[in-house]
DNA sequence: CTGTTAGCGCGTTCAA
DNA sequence: TTGAACGCGCTAACAG
């Protein structure tokens, strides 16, 4: 491998010079600039990332960390989306992308504080959703740069949001403008902003209409189809009526899907179901579902944008700003009561 | 931040020393070693990674790419699992994972290549599907080290690989067994391996159940689902016979169920299916599909066992190997003529 | 416009 | 067992 320093003997200036011209510095004649050039072809130079980054203090490199599970949903495309638009960026500003998935919250948080203190990433992309995570605290008393993506946040953070609450509101508008009258709300984890966030929505749509929000009528499922199946059941045995569902996931709206098998209720004419995410494939079931889908691809891009800004502007520029990317209500078979048309965005 | 030599000072000893207590060196006196880590500990002090690359050459990171189109495949759970797998390994060995995703083949040669001569990476996984991709040629002439994922090699290079072969060739006898008698079989783009080899496992069966393999009875769809439903259509109207399909993706699969709606089959009396990937969702279409499930958190994990072995004994060792993870059969009702157990692997 | 001189922070000889 | 000196490859401040 050349160097810098071969390139300086055979082009017969100092290494500075072509530094300079690496740098693209206009203080060079255009004489050497060119022979310089040429010396950098004839060896194949390529300057080496390692050193500059050693040189100049910064690695041009962001981390992007998660914490999940083997089961759980790593797999679905959110995260593959995110990285693309996180990728996409990068690629354009010239910065690399370093990953890191943990197995729980607390290696995450000794991986993300390992990557900055070692130097080896500028700032991080973080995506923990629970509320008050630890690691928020300790990465802003350490003064590390990062961007939350994926949610909100109690401090005054770079953070990329979508519009929970907003798309909770307007999929339960959408239920009650179709006819439907005793929606219930199947939750995640209710310790996950999202989680909070979309009860919120639900609950904002129900008093705009002038309906009373019942806590009987939100219940908590875990992470899998068998979980929002049994909710439903579970309210039905407890004698709370309803007509539609709105899940917090596809995953419960599936679950929803089997409830209404199960007890020969015809989608949407009995019940009508909204999900979460619309997931890749949904738009196959039987009826196909409507569900809320998440601009994961426009998330991840924003938050880049967000944290690079930050960086390459330390002191003064972006004043902690939340973004929120607004998100699609998908609309399907299964919340159409009145049957119209198929699928508007 | 500390560096080394504030350690050294508050210590009273030179940076070597530090150095070597760092490296965990046993020539030097159990006093002044602790002496140090407690300078270390007062002080805060983590190596810096980046200077640590450029004194030893070595960056302790491997590369992954993939050259993705927006629409594709990468939302897919595929690269997700492989990701974790490659993740648990790299941290396992304190190795770092640098993500690249490209929007077209040459954008990933290039960012291969660059990776690498930048000495940003030690080491690359690549994921490149296509036949005798130039990439590959590239990799072997400058000398990277790198080991495919989800392919063979024409070339002896590390490599690891499912056993579409004999994945498709147990779907397909599966089939046979199951006594559906005229097996149709929808490829992907035959360009990428794993459409070859999906293909040749579907003839080996035939041919071993004494079959005569027809050319007109595999047909190549893209990766939709409604390419799917078309070719079947396609088939049905040129008057080719079928009562079971092998689909090289879930996708295609879907289509096939479509395909049987649309033409009143029931699914599996009179049409099996039997799908590629085991997508999650796909449980619950109805009826429940069979699919071959692709273990992909094992080839992460393996492709970067086999990369770092490499790095580790860099001239003597790892015979350019190509590991093969089996892949198992999820056996659900698309394909149950004689209708018995319901999920067996 | 260009060269010289110092680092960036750490690893690694070579002596002692 | 320890320290001094040099090098990894590049950038940047200071001269000229």
């Amino acid at each position: 491998m050349a160097t810098i320093k071969d390139v300086a003997k055979l082009a017969d200036v100092s290494p500075s010079t072509v530094s300079r011209v690496i740098a693209g510095s206009n203080r060079i004649s255009l004489e050497t600039k060119l022979r310089v050039k040429r010396a950098m072809e004839e060896l194949n130079y390529v300057p080496n990332a390692i050193a500059r980054s050693l040189a100049r203090s910064r690695s041009r490199t962001i981390g992007f960390t998660i914490a999940r599970e083997a089961d759980q949903a790593f797999s679905n495309p959110f995260f593959s989306e995110v990285m693309r638009g996180m990728s996409t960026i990068a690629q354009a500003r010239d910065y690399n992308i370093l990953l890191s998935i943990s197995r729980t919250p607390e290696e995450e948080r000794q991986k993300c504080m390992q990557l900055f203190r070692e130097r080896r990433v500028d700032g991080l992309i973080v995506s923990t959703s629970r509320k008050q995570d630890p690691l928020i605290d300790l990465l802003i008393a350490e003064n590390v740069p990062f961007a939350l993506i994926g949610r909100s946040c109690e401090h005054p953070v770079l953070s990329v949001n979508n519009d929970n609450i907003q798309a909770a509101k307007k999929a339960t508008l959408h239920l009650l403008e179709q006819g439907y009258e005793k929606v219930v709300f199947i939750s995640g984890d209710p310790n996950l902003i999202v989680s909070q966030d979309r009860i919120s929505g639900y609950k904002q749509a129900l008093s705009e209409k002038g309906i009373s929000f019942a806590a009987e009528r939100a219940v908590t499922a875990e992470f899998s189809i068998e979980s929002g199946f049994n909710a439903l059941q579970e309210l039905k045995s407890r004698g709370v009526d309803f007509d539609a569902v709105l899940a917090a996931d596809d995953l419960f709206a599936l679950g929803a899907l089997q409830f209404a098998g199960h007890n020969r209720l015809r989608v949407p004419e009995e019940l009508g179901i909204v999900g979460f995410n619309d997931s890749p494939l949904l738009s196959f079931t039987n009826p196909p579902l409507t569900s809320v889908k998440i601009l994961s691809y426009e998330l991840g891009m924003e938050a880049v944008k967000l944290l690079l800004n930050a960086l390459s502007d330390p002191e003064h520029c972006s004043l902690p700003a939340e973004h929120v990317i607004p998100s699609q209500l998908i609309i399907r078979q299964s919340s159409l009561k009145k049957n119209r048309e198929m699928d508007c965005t």
